[in-house]
DNA sequence: CGTATGCAAATAAGG
DNA sequence: TCCTTATTTGCATAC
C-alpha cells in the first residue's frame, strides 16, 4: 500500500507555475527542417503552456461529459479517427493531466481535433484530414499468464541474459512470440536495475540487517519522476 | 457502469 | 540485430 502522494503535476501549475514547455531547445541536431511547405493551416503550432494544457484539458472533460461520451467511446473514435486507438485509460490520464508534459502536447492536437468533430458533427466533417497518421498501431497489449510468467521468471534467475538462441528456444515452448520473451527479458532487467539502487552493496556479513526499510524505497522511481520533472533542458 | 490506478508490455532513441 | 535507458500506453481490477 503505498500511501498516497498522489502524483503532483508541477507542469499543471496549480502551486508551480513556471515551467513552460521545451525553451527553445533545438540543440540543433536536426538542422534539416523540411522548410515548412509554407502552410500552417491549423492554430496551435508551438508548444502549449502548462496552463494551456491543464484549461485544455478541464474543457475537454467537461464537453465530453456534455456530449454524453465516455472516456473509453473517445479512446475508440481517435482510432477510427486517425488510425490510433488509445485506451480508457489513456484518456482518463489525459483529463486528470497524468501525462508527461511532452505526452500531454502529443496528444493535446487530437483531442482537440476529436472534439470539433464532436459537437460540430452537422454533417460538415469537411476537415477528415489527419493530423499526424503515425504510421503504425500499436501492439495490443499481450497479457502473460501467471504460470509462464513463473516460468519466465525461473530462467530469468538463471540467465538474465538469454542469448537469441535460447530465446528463440524459450519462446517456443512457452508457446509465446520470440519478440514477446525478448521484450519481457528486456523489462525484467530494467526492474532488476531499479530494485538494486547503485550503492547497495550485496551482503556482507555486517549489514544483514540492514535491508528491513527497503520497502520505503519503493518511490516513483525512474519512470514517475518523469511526470514530476518538468520538461526542462 | 464509468473511472481511477498498479504493474508492466511495447516503443523510442542512441549505441 | 539486439541491448540499454527512458517513456508511452493499456490490461486488469480496484473504486
Amino acid at each position: 500500500m503505498c500511501v498516497g502522494a498522489r502524483v503532483r503535476l508541477p507542469w499543471a501549475g496549480s502551486e508551480h507555475l513556471a515551467l513552460c514547455p521545451p525553451p527553445q531547445a533545438s540543440t540543433a541536431e536536426f538542422c534539416v527542417l523540411p522548410l515548412a511547405p509554407g502552410h500552417d493551416p491549423h492554430s496551435d503550432e508551438d508548444t502549449p503552456t502548462s496552463d494551456d494544457l491543464e484549461q485544455f484539458a478541464k474543457q475537454f472533460k467537461q464537453r465530453r461529459i456534455k456530449l454524453g461520451f465516455t472516456q473509453a467511446d473517445v479512446g475508440l473514435a481517435l482510432g477510427t479517427l486517425y488510425g490510433n486507438v488509445f485506451s480508457q485509460t489513456t484518456i482518463c490520464r489525459f483529463e486528470a493531466l497524468q501525462l508527461s508534459f511532452k505526452n500531454m502536447c502529443k496528444l493535446k492536437p487530437l483531442l482537440n481535433k476529436w472534439l470539433e468533430e464532436a459537437d460540430s458533427s452537422t454533417g460538415s466533417p469537411t476537415s477528415i484530414d489527419k493530423i499526424a497518421a503515425q504510421g503504425r498501431k500499436r501492439k495490443k497489449r499481450t497479457s502473460i499468464e501467471v504460470s509462464v510468467k513463473g516460468a519466465l521468471e525461473s530462467h530469468f534467475l538463471k540467465c538474465p541474459k538469454p542469448s537469441a538462441q535460447e530465446i528463440t528456444n524459450l519462446a517456443d515452448s512457452l508457446q509465446l512470440e520470440k519478440e514477446v520473451v525478448r521484450v519481457w527479458f528486456c523489462n525484467r532487467r530494467q526492474k532488476e536495475k531499479r530494485m538494486t539502487p547503485p550503492g547497495i552493496q550485496q551482503q556482507t556479513p555486517d549489514d544483514v540487517y540492514s535491508q528491513v526499510e527497503n520497502s520505503t524505497a519503493r518511490c516513483l522511481t525512474r519512470s514517475q519522476s518523469s511526470l514530476l520533472e518538468d520538461y526542462s533542458p
